[in-house]
DNA sequence: TTGATATCGTATCAAACGTTATAATATATT
DNA sequence: AATATATTATAACGTTTGATACGATATCAA
């Protein structure tokens, strides 16, 4: 009825759902799907810097950060230092991920296999297709004017950018 | 590539960059697209629970508490005591909310249009659908039994049930 | 060189989310 | 009626996430 609203938080359900089953058949590694997902990129681009990772990935820098902290402090992966640039780390995997990159894999193939389970091979094709195009121009979107209905200069009064909720299911 | 861990991924970031520019557009009426979504089944079924909302809502009864918290801080909505059931609230919305019902409905016509510009009409069609069915098969997962390796009873060691990173992009 | 600006990784802080626990009240059972 | 169980809403807590700011280093311009 009001799908309108309801868009959105199918997508976000989805996601919400699909990591809590990942991370349900995971559970044995002791592993995040973002985790996972920084593993996978990391393993075919083993030297690269974690600026680089985090394009590659498309994950905030920030959230890497705290994703890399646990993975080295796990065991996972290991930060050297960059010799050409004292600012930069380079990433690489240990053997205890290498070892484990084909179960990651199957794990995640299991999950989206199960998803998917209602639709015909060409439907998840299609799906998948179209998630990526909506991606695309979602991604283009950042603008918008931003109104700033009266007070434009020196009034710095009011609710400025504030603090709102933000909860969800 | 590595589409099969994207997957979730891709929903999830969609979700949040469609909450995002859904809340940009309202930002004028101070409204998150989660109270949006709960002003949008309230108006529909005036008087009800906050339990019942949660359900018709598919909200987290948790979330929903802090949602209308606001909301009412606010003066959108009012929680009434229920003459049946002094445990219960009765829920309303307040004129100011009901007045801007059809604007809210709007932004939300608008955003959605947007983001799926590239699709054809069938096409933004059979997305919903499919996502829908995704989202019903998914909401029938919740179980896998959870393996437990060894340390079956008594024994209290080691990593119980921890707490392990989850960031993301 | 020196100074301005950009980049890399990280700390910090607030908002949001989920889980579990709890008080008050209702319903069911004996 | 008395007791046990369930339900409604909320509190409290810990974790996650996002935004911004910062220190260190690199790069560019003069």
């Amino acid at each position: 009825m009001d799908k309108i609203a309801n868009f959105g938080h199918l997508l976000k359900d989805l996601g919400r759902l699909y990591a809590r089953r990942f991370e349900e058949r995971a559970q044995a590694l002791q592993l995040t799907l973002p985790q996972c997902k920084a593993l996978a990129y990391l393993a075919r681009n083993e030297g690269i810097s974690q600026t680089r990772l985090a394009e590659l990935a498309e994950i905030d820098p920030m959230s890497l950060v705290r994703i890399l902290d646990h993975m080295e402090a796990e065991g996972w992966v290991e930060r050297r230092p960059d010799p050409k640039d004292r600012r930069a780390r380079c990433l690489y995997m240990q053997d205890k991920a290498r070892a484990i990159m084909k179960e990651i894999l199957h794990l995640a193939g299991e999950t989206r296999t199960e998803f998917l389970a209602d639709l015909s091979a060409e439907e998840s094709g299609r799906l998948i297709d179209m998630l990526e195009r909506i991606h695309a121009t979602a991604r283009t979107l950042a603008p918008l004017p931003a109104p700033i209905p009266q007070s434009a200069l020196g009034k710095s009064s009011k609710r400025a950018a504030g603090a709102r909720d933000r909860s969800s299911s």
